[in-house]
DNA sequence: CGACCGATCGTCT
DNA sequence: GACGATCGGTCGA
């Protein structure tokens, strides 16, 4: 499409995941599958801060064949299954064997409804759709089987830029959500939001600032 | 509204 | 054998 760039490995093979994350605002995420096309806006994303964060899956360099993928060069699809039902789409960042990844959390659907409508057996578009991680990556037709998928090329899965930008005022700051188990890093402010946006996961209270 | 609960299974201990 | 970077439904205030 015309106006879209890709983002690159200049975009992703950076230090700060926290910094990318923020960034991620805004951005569009496309997979095509089958010759089918669906793509939405990133409004929600968390930031994992590799082996020192212990709300992440690599938290003191933990190296399993799950995880391996966060350890591998910046811009690959990380995609893992949760409670046995929900698959959670995140990309991996920074250098090979510097396991940061983001997640997206929340999107506000562009191209391909009908089609998302399909994959999740929804009737109607509402926020439901493409509201929080597990609902995306149905909608997208994201799953286990894609980890390790590069988003680098125009290929099944990537993210473009289309120019947009949020305005830094609409921008939302908050703990992650569902990391409770992380101790005193459940606090740390690694979640990024558009404000008032109705594809924004989470309870309002968190939404606020 | 908020709190709680069940679903469902791969991954890790 | 326990548990999760979740979701949608139910129940009670």
């Amino acid at each position: 499409m015309a106006g879209v760039n890709i983002l690159d490995n200049l975009f992703y093979d950076r230090a700060d995941v926290v910094l990318i994350a923020r960034e991620l605002l805004g951005k569009v995420l496309v997979t095509r599958f089958g010759g089918q096309r669906t793509s939405g806006r990133i409004v929600e994303v968390e930031a994992y801060n590799g082996v020192g964060d212990r709300a992440s899956h690599a938290y003191s360099g933990r190296r399993t064949s799950r995880t391996e993928v966060m350890y591998m060069e910046a811009g690959r699809a990380y995609v893992y299954l949760i409670y046995g039902m929900h698959h959670l789409f995140n990309v991996v960042t920074n250098k090979k064997d510097i396991p940061h990844a983001i997640l997206v959390r929340g999107l506000e659907p562009m191209e391909g409804i009908p089609l998302m409508l399909e994959r999740t057996g929804k009737k109607k578009l509402d926020h439901t759709l493409t509201r929080g991680p597990g609902n995306l990556a149905k909608a997208m037709g994201l799953a286990t089987l894609h980890t390790g998928v590069s988003l680098l090329k125009k290929g099944s899965i990537f993210i473009g830029d289309d120019g947009y930008r949020p305005l830094e005022t609409s921008i939302g700051v908050s703990p992650r959500i569902g990391v409770d188990y992380a101790g005193p890093d459940a606090g740390l402010p690694y979640r990024f939001f558009i404000r008032g946006n109705p594809y924004v996961s989470g309870k309002a209270a968190l939404n606020g600032g």
